[in-house]
DNA sequence: AATAACAATGCAATAAAATTGCATTTACTA
DNA sequence: TAGTAAATGCAATTTTATTGCATTGTTATT
């Protein structure tokens, strides 16, 4: 699947700026997650730090992207699947979230089917799992 | 099982101070986590600010307290089963956060086996629902 | 292509949340 | 009960998030 973010703003209606245009590019770049500070490092001088907030939150809005919030309470972003509309977002995959390098993988890995207890109605499910990533369960070795 | 703070303070050789007490007293009021926010609000003048975060985060190491955050980022307190070591939590529950009244329910629910992705090695998983709890659902009823 | 209408951006100011350093107070030990 | 070390409170600072408004940019229409 290739990201194209001219056609992503023209699906939900965004107008076409530069600004988000980066934004979309710059997320699409890996398959992880991102975090708010890192983008934040990395258009700082290109994109004004409220311009990145409305971004994102418009984005989340319009189901565009997905926020996983990892343990420290940091905001990341990664590309919605296709199923996501303004109204849900269908991100019920389990993500790993690295206690080396921070990083948040979408797993390709379904979240399993929990029953509520009477009274709970689920809505969504979310599921991290924490660890070591691939990337840096090899690099420790060889480091 | 009836909490006493004195006990679990010596339990974890932690100096007894009222602050630290109360503090304790306040989490187990209830059996849902409570908001670091709320906390301060409830004993903002009994306890400076930054010593609040101080005893948190001291017992978040010491393994008394479990920390889950919520979808805005904002960390939330409960009592640790007893199982929870300095060196290692066993909050391997599911988490149920109301949308409503923002809560955060330990659920008598255990996390299923989740099978990792080759290279991924985990070292706890975290699950949380959103929806409406037990008590919003009933009370929407009722209002 | 020009322009009108409106939305998005950047900047400045403000607010909220978290962290640090240090003087004072408090709890535990001998 | 005196000494020691740790915990607390306060002030200052830093970081993160939010708001209002003037300016710029995008789109639809002619």
């Amino acid at each position: 699947m290739h990201i194209d973010p001219v056609n992503i703003l023209k699906d939900h209606d965004l107008k076409h700026t530069k600004q988000r245009v980066r934004v979309l590019e710059e997320i699409a770049l890996d398959t992880v997650a991102i975090s708010q500070p890192e983008l934040e490092k990395k258009l700082g001088k290109e994109i004004d730090r409220v311009t990145l907030y409305r971004i994102l939150n418009t984005y989340e809005d319009k189901g565009i992207l997905h926020r996983i919030m990892d343990m420290n309470g940091t905001a990341n972003y990664a590309i919605c699947s296709s199923s996501c509309t303004e109204h849900h977002h269908h991100d019920e995959h389990v993500h790993f979230n690295c206690s080396n390098c921070q990083k948040i993988y979408c797993l390709d890995v379904k979240i399993p089917n929990i029953k509520m207890p009477p009274g709970f109605t689920a809505s969504s499910i979310n599921t991290t799992a924490y660890g070591i990533c691939e990337k840096c369960s090899a690099g420790m070795k060889a480091d």
